[in-house]
DNA sequence: CCCTCAATTCATCAATCGATGAAAAAGGGG
DNA sequence: CCCCTTTTTCATCGATTGATGAATTGAGGG
């Protein structure tokens, strides 16, 4: 890592280098999104020369592609639906936001999705499938779809506030305690009572 | 606006010029996002030579400031807080979700905070001062501004939901049946108890 | 051990962008 | 009506960026 590179392939193994792109990649999208991210900052922070990203992830927008591949995986959402302890709404809450603070991932793709049409249309796809339609059928009630996007929404804004524009209130609350603030209102949307 | 424009002067008010080239920005900005949109682009849009944006607002940052003074008046603030008919948080949700949803200022603000710091620190500001600090005092019990916080965030969640990401179930909702639906949660927050 | 292929860097291009400085045209006070 | 100021376009610069092609080096099969 702090060796001269010549030119040339270097000994050990190139998947070594490629995940190192993808991680270099996915951390430099988050903290700058996708239209301030450029190629040679990833490459850099890869220690690595900026055509070999283009070499193995051709354009800069596949390489955004490559290494998004899933936000949430679909055992966490298992774990979401089939319960625990709490309810409904606190389970979602606690997985949804601890997943989405924690790592980078999601942050990179909201900041992504803001100025990039693909980026964009990747993260609606996401929500839309990945987590509406697998809530469908579990939810009772008319307008269930759309409760099922509210509650997701509310959980959205405040990633917004925590993560993005650093809301000092949000930002400095404990997540348990926000977890349980938040529950309520979430069981409410998926609670099935149509909201008079 | 179809004249083809020699070089000099220009007969007329350059006032007109002026708020022309404010108004491209802001659509500009809300279509784009901060990094994205170019100098250029907004100039073409005002019909203008680049430069001339540049003269009047020096430079983008200083353009994209001037451009975005006030999202929300507070004269809708006012609107909210000394009621009429409705909850508070009823009031709170169609109000403010109007605004948002209308105009493109609000927009281009929250597409800007992604990319840009200094966007992003004003959006903060007028969150916390705008937002956080008018309604202080008139929420009572323990937390009131983690509450204030977590009602406010709620509706930046469905704002994102409906014009950044675009999620069906929210983009084709009808508006007033979203403020009916999320009221009640917006109250609760507001309302004081403490959530178990 | 050689020869091919994959991996990697170097050099460079074309495009775009924000910004600046000079030139041209209209406004307006004296 | 003249002259200085303001407003506007034109020309251009320097920096940055995504991308490509050639050169160099290691890996690995025969």
């Amino acid at each position: 890592m702090t060796d001269r590179p010549r030119r040339g392939r270097r000994p050990g193994d190139p998947a070594v280098t490629r995940t190192g792109i993808l991680e270099a990649a996915r951390s430099v999208f988050a903290e700058s999104g996708y239209e301030r991210a450029t190629i040679r900052a990833i490459a850099e922070r890869a220690g690595v020369d900026s055509s070999l990203v283009h070499y193995h992830f051709g354009t800069k927008q596949d390489l955004f592609v490559a290494a998004h591949d899933f936000p949430i995986s679909p055992a966490t959402l298992r774990a979401v639906l089939e319960g625990g302890e709490g309810t409904l709404g606190e389970r979602m809450a606690r997985t949804y936001l601890t997943a989405a603070l924690s790592g980078g991932s999601l942050e990179a793709f909201v900041r992504a999705a803001i100025s990039n049409p693909t980026a964009r249309l990747l993260l609606k796809e996401f929500v839309e499938s990945a987590f509406l339609d697998a809530f469908e059928g579990r939810i009772e009630g008319p307008d269930a779809r759309l409760r099922m996007a509210l509650a997701a929404s509310h959980l959205v804004g405040i990633f917004m506030a925590r993560r993005i524009v650093g809301i000092d209130a949000i930002a400095d609350a404990d997540l348990e305690t926000i977890v349980r603030m938040v529950a309520p209102s979430l069981d409410r949307y998926l609670g099935g009572e149509p909201a008079a």
